[in-house]
This record gives structure tokens, sequence and C-alpha cells, in this order.
DNA sequence: GTCTCGTTTAACCATTTGGTTAAATATTGT
DNA sequence: ACAATATTTAACCAAATGGTTAAACGAGAC
């Protein structure tokens, strides 16, 4: 089944957010990658409901899915989240009327995210 | 570790943001109060609906709602969004491997916004 | 082959969501 | 008192959401 149109992203990526169990989902990938059933197994709903929640969380690419024999591998995706919170914090620094904290957001443009093995980039 | 879940007003939030007429809402507030007949103008729909969005955004906190009279006045309150914004930049943060920009989320509880020419709130 | 495992799909159900129109409420103006 | 204004509430509808169980699918194991 093909999904309908496009509704924009912020919509998915928002509204995957708004369910508690989702959130947890995303939590739990924090520890790097799992796959379906060992993210379904303390949850207690049905294997298909956890499908469903991770295809919710797909759909707004806050996950990328490995597909390796019968088993799928899911990792967190945080690209989408860079939108979510620069949304979200154009408009609450605008409303608390400070915007350093806006800045700081802004000035790491750069599509870059190439390192698993990342160097961090100390602040002098 | 293992943050005990806060969920419900997440999720109020979250699902309020998730809808592209609310955060157009919010983003037209940014501008002052308004009130509810002025925020529907320009937007191709009933009243009712524009009064249900507005209901929607205020159960989740993002707004205020200030009667005088006849009319209602709304303002954005984005105390919320810090929620919010909080557990996204906790997520992509430790996704992405950059930690330091969530210590500056962190650090910012008491409100207190003073310098305008600000360097960052030091702890020492 | 057959059986089990990991997962999705199908079909269904109840509740919520986002919209409508019509009516109600409360306030202001004449 | 009456009418107009600002907004909500009520009643309804279609579609989406979040869950279920049962069936299907694809890959390893025997």
């Amino acid at each position: 089944m093909r999904r309908a149109p496009q509704p924009l992203l912020l919509d998915l990526v928002f509204a995957a957010l708004s369910d508690a169990t989702r959130r947890g989902l995303l939590s739990r990938l924090i520890e790097g990658e799992s796959t379906v059933g060992t993210l379904a197994e303390p949850l207690q709903m049905s294997l298909p409901a956890v499908s469903k929640h991770l295809r919710v969380l797909e759909d707004a690419g806050l996950l990328k899915r490995r597909i390796e024999g019968r088993t799928h591998y899911i990792t967190a995706n945080p690209k989408p989240l860079r939108e979510a919170v620069n949304w979200i914090e154009r408009h609450r620094q605008m409303w608390e009327g400070s915007f350093d904290r806006l800045a700081a957001l802004m000035e790491q443009p750069p599509p870059e995210p190439p390192a698993k093995e990342s160097s961090k980039p100390k602040k002098p």
C-alpha cells in the first residue's frame, strides 16, 4: 500500500512524536540498533501494533530500517528532528524575546553528518 | 538513564504542533495578541473550525486567552515549547553525538534573560 | 518438503480528529 | 426591547488513529 500524497514533513514528525509509545521507542533506540521483536517485547501491546508505530516513525523519517533475512534492524534517524526543533526554537525565542540561543542553533547549518565514530567538536 | 515519562503534556504539545493550520496560527501570534475573528479571517475555514484549533492549542498550554466582553484576546504562550524542545534536543544530540548544545539548553532553567549582549552564562 | 521464527498485511472495531452547518450564549449598540 | 457582533456549543460526518486477532509472507532450521 502506497502512501497518500504528501502531508508536510513537519506534520508527520510532530504527529509521530505526539505518542508516548513512539517517543519511548525512539528513546530506546538511543542505545543503538534494535529489532522489531526486541523493541516490542517490553511493551504491553501486540506485535502488529508496534509494527504500526514503527511505520509511523519511519514515514516521518525518524528511523531507518535495514532488512536482513527475516529480521528488520531499526535505527533512529535524527535528521527530521532538526527541522522540528528549528521551528519550535524560532517561535519560542521570538515569544520569549531572547535570540541568542536561536543563534546558537543557527550556527550549525552545514549538512555534514558522515562520521559514525564522531569527532566531538569541542567548544574552545 | 531512564527519565520517568511525563506523558500527557508532551503528547498534547506535539499533537497541537502536528497540524499546519495550528502552526500557522502560532506563527501569526508572534506579531502579538489577536482575536479569534482576526485569526480566522484569512483562513479558508469556518469560525467554529478555528475555534476548535485554538482550543487544541490552549489545551496544550500553547496559548492564553483573555476574555474581555464578547471578544477573546489570544496570545501565544511559549512555556510548553521548552519541554518539547528539550525532549527533541536530548534525543537528537544523543543520536548525533554532540552534547554541548544540549548542555546549553539544560543550563537555563531560571527565567532570567537579562543581557542582550550576551555571553553564555557560566557555571564556574 | 515441513516447521518455526520474525515480521507485515488484512480485516475489523472504537475513539479521535478536522471539518461542516445550525443554534445558543453573551455582550454591545440603537 | 431589539438587533448586531464575537464566539462557543451541538449535532453530524468522513477520515485518521491506535488497538485487536487471524492470516500471510519470507527466511532458516530440521
